[in-house]
DNA sequence: TATGAATGAGGGTTCATTCAT
DNA sequence: TATGAATGAACCCTCATTCAT
């Protein structure tokens, strides 16, 4: 089997032939699962997607679990790639928040397959005795950063103290994760207004000056 | 099978103990999605958490589907009762808002596994083309209403009229719906304070006399 | 169970009330596979059709088989009493060939359900080895008379002498056979024209003073 | 799967071995169905005749249904192929008509199993609503062409007016549909003196210059 | 490198029958 | 007398994977 001399961390040596059968099964993966599900994308449909057969997908990935695995990997990788340079450019913290959710959103308008594929993957793959496989450790990394994120604002003052940080950056993070599902219902979702009302409001709920609910009244 | 003579919307004439196999096949059922997923729940796998056969199952629901059709129809028939009276009690729509968040919550408290299992339903149950099948009429219809009360409420001027009622209704949604799964994860969250933070935060975000981030922007 | 104590040949008691039960089930029986065929023709498909449940059937039956039995024996002997009187009638060759024929074709004409689910039985049921459990011993015994009568009435000299009176037996038979199928696909066939036609035929194929095909030429 | 790629009508690739296979998995259903009826023959069955297992049966049918269809077109094919030839050999209305059943019956000697097979599934492969699936679309064909046979000869005079095409191509059909299940019993049956017997009747049964059983009559 | 072939476990469902009530 | 409940075997089919070529 070709996959198995990659379990070490060692670089690899790929064939051109073999990089482009996986980018052609990845893509075919990637649409099978979006279009139909995880638990509907067996490797019979994708194979077919792809013009091949299962034989061929075991081949390169070595099973199933591989092949989603690196999917996941793939879209995990590209997403810290477009986000990583874009956050770092923003010096204030609103201009961080704003990015943030912006090019997250962007980042899912341009990759809408590969992310749905992923949101399923990440809902549904389980191990055998049924606990979840990738899901949340990628997921929760995510949030954990954005918290601290806005746990440093809110000490140099850019961000008021009274809200939690953990709460907000749960909620910043599902709203943002509930585009992609949407996106599947409506194509022709505009995400860009979506993403300026999403960071308009969060803007709103994160920056100084204003009242504070629970405890001292607006000012103003 | 027992199960096909009541599809006429007549009142159900069900033996006691036909009541109380389908309370504890439902009970199983909800237990072992909610554990391993909606894939990994074969009928075998629910049987045996019931300690019965599979057979029995069918006998008494007609076929898998028409079960977990039974879990979704009972956790939404439980859920709109226990909101409706919490939320014709609130006249003003920052009680009603409020309301609604903490209810929601602690209704997913006091209800984790079953409305794990129909989020699991919800996120997984297709028809063969892979076409979703119940959970976003469903899920819609929430957001929708959601949505109404806060335009109302815009419309009284007891909410600000600068935040677009689509966009906060889907977010308030999602900040609910990320509970579930967070609480799979972590069963002592403490769903109470987060309640109280996540209302204190969309209040923030509704409430009028704020500067409003479109119009008058903070000019920092 | 109600059934076993018919098995040795004494007169039967049953209840007026069992009689009127055995009566609806044997009728919801012969509708059941006259229009579903042998195969799909559950206890379930019966019951539900007579209005009862599989318990009542096996509890007055004693097994799917038995009934089915009885839905044949009482066939048989519908159709002995039928048709004895009115052969027996018959003095000539030629008149109790014709009210064969015609006898035969009213019978069905007059008992078309039972007659197609019978046939149905006939077809498909089998024991578990596979050998057909009822079939052709009735059948047989019917081809057998046919054949008696046939070569008995060549040896009076009322037919003519050069047909094989087993062939033509059996072609009488597969005829008169093909007619339930054909009913079955069109209702409005004109039985009674049909058996006149074939009684036409056979009539011309039995009497004397013909060519005789293998032997002598066509004198006229 | 295998078999999918084929449903368009082009020519098929098969592997040799996959060929013979094919033809291994069809001889084990033929044999099992004309032995244990259409009923019994399980999929477990008839891949225990053939020596291998359910699973490949439909790897390379795709379907039990398939698998049936098959059995029942190639059988249509080889009759096809046997009779067209012989039949088209032969100018005179009397030759044709004998050459008809005689060539029918040795084709039913020469493919017995294959033939009780089919008509084991023609009496009772049914859809799901019970209707018949493809009996009698074939079988009527066959009908519809001999009648039209034996019309065209009347018109020509060489066979007598005064009998219904319709009725005596019935008859003639049921009398060689009769035969197969007759061989089943009787395995010793000797098909060319019953052919023979058979061209026998039918040819006075139609041959001109003889008495009209409505016309002139029979002097008893 | 790639394929076709085969495997075997497990999927949901139907069925005739048994049993307690 | 009748029913509802349960059983367990058998049904056809899908699946990820293995293997020889």
């Amino acid at each position: 089997m070709r996959s198995e001399k990659r379990t070490s961390g060692q670089k690899t040596d790929r064939t051109f032939i073999e990089t482009a059968r996986r980018a052609q099964i990845m893509a075919a993966a990637i649409d099978t699962i979006a279009e139909l599900g995880y638990g509907q994308a067996s490797l019979a449909r994708i194979a077919e997607t792809a013009g091949t057969s299962k034989g061929v997908i075991i081949y390169h990935f070595g099973s199933k679990d591989d092949l989603v695995r690196e999917l996941v990997a793939e879209l995990s990788a590209k997403g810290r790639a477009f986000l990583g340079p874009r956050l770092e450019a923003e010096p204030t913290g609103a201009g961080m928040l704003r990015t943030y959710i912006e090019s997250n959103l962007s980042f899912v308008r341009e990759n809408r397959n590969h992310v749905a594929a992923v949101v399923e993957i990440a809902l549904n793959a389980r191990s055998d005795d049924g606990s979840p496989l990738y899901d949340f450790s990628i997921r929760e990394a995510g949030v954990a950063a954005l918290r601290q994120l806005l746990a440093h604002f809110q000490g140099t003052g850019e961000f008021r103290a009274d809200f939690d940080p953990d709460v907000m950056a749960m909620v910043i993070r599902a709203a943002l994760d509930a585009v992609p599902p949407r996106l599947a219902r409506d194509p022709d979702l505009d995400i860009g207004r979506y993403g300026r009302e999403l960071a308009d409001l969060f803007q709103a709920a994160t920056h100084p000056g204003e009242s504070q609910p629970g405890a001292a009244p607006p000012v103003k």
